[in-house]
DNA sequence: TATTTTAGATTATGTACGACATCTATAATT
DNA sequence: AATTATAGATGTCGTACATAATCTAAAATA
């Protein structure tokens, strides 16, 4: 049965926010199409009007996901007393390692862009470099040195430390990987 | 045709390797039996009698693939004159960058990973840490600071950089991602 | 040594699910 | 009322992991 124009943009958006979702979660590879769709209510056979293929779904969710993952780190990093501070909190955190499906889509899918084609990499691009930016604004200036190289090196060593804590099986090792980073964090942007 | 007991063992080991570079190229769900079979010359058929399950050989192959990381970055901090510049030249490249078959599985596979199960996990474990101990024996020593705390931030900096620059098209971007993250380990290390 | 047993391989099969295409019914739009 | 656009059902075809039947030569044994 057909719905409203409306309507239609309102499932397209579903299906977007879903997919960006369910694929932090299971991986490009570990979703299908049908249990996608089913997640937002409808079904297989509607898939192909509202996308090229399962890789256009995969840029136009990683672009979704990224964006909402900027927009976090710009909203806590709002925070008037302690914004670094803020974001550490949350972004080096037990719970952060537990919750993929609404965690930095970097930590949850970064190896699997790297197979990605080259849209999928460009919604990454866009997303990272947004979070450059809130790094490189919370960075202490000073006369000779690059913001920005100080703001690549932070942002490395926050998602390898999240990454590196979803590896392990330890949930002490674990919390050492992110306590770890966020010290040398501190030090980093401080110095 | 059945074939000597040595030659199963060494088609077994084959398989192993194989899967290990393979699992890393293409990530758990990107290969299937047939061709990590064909790989090794074999056919399907001959996988079941060797392995219990395709997430066996992953945890089998994901040992294997650290263990020669690990080892690889046990030779690399053998150089007598400047062990950490050894290790950042060829871990924070682009050559690394390119080459994720033969690269670091952590980088290659480390999304993936925090989707397997226990056993693939703890095969990674192992091998991080023994990267962590060729960190902790560069890492230099002072009175009141942790070097296994170091250790894991070095870590996290050089395992983020290589995902992050493997996220990106962009290749000066890639760069610039590995050059921050050598700066800062060299700083992070000496200091 | 001759015979039997069996492990490891090949080929074939089973069952499920993958992406994607086509067809139809239907409701919004004109 | 006619047109158009959409959801959904259904179909195709390839491939996924896994198992079964068969083959063969290495081991076990008699």
């Amino acid at each position: 049965m057909r719905v409203s124009r409306i309507q239609a943009e309102r499932n397209r958006q579903t299906v977007i926010d879903v997919a960006s979702r369910l694929f932090r979660e299971h991986g490009f590879d570990g979703i299908g199409l049908k249990d996608l769709m089913k997640g937002a209510g409808l079904t297989q056979g509607a898939f192909y009007k509202q996308f090229a293929s399962k890789e256009d779904l995969a840029a136009q969710a990683s672009r979704r996901a990224m964006e909402s993952a900027a927009d976090r780190w710009t909203a806590t990093a709002a925070n008037p007393g302690d914004p670094l501070g803020a974001v550490i909190e949350f972004y080096l955190s037990m719970g952060h390692r537990e919750e993929r499906m609404d965690g930095c889509p970097v930590a949850a899918l970064g190896s699997d862009v790297a197979r990605q084609g080259t849209e999928v990499k460009a919604s990454f691009e866009v997303g990272i470099k947004a979070y450059l930016e809130v790094l490189g604004r919370m960075i202490a200036r000073t006369e000779n040195e690059e913001t920005g190289e100080k703001a690549m090196a932070v942002l490395s060593t926050m998602v390898g430390a999240v990454v590196l804590s979803r590896v392990v099986n330890d949930p002490d090792l674990a919390q050492a990987f992110l306590d770890a980073a966020a010290e040398q964090v501190r030090d980093t942007v401080s110095v």
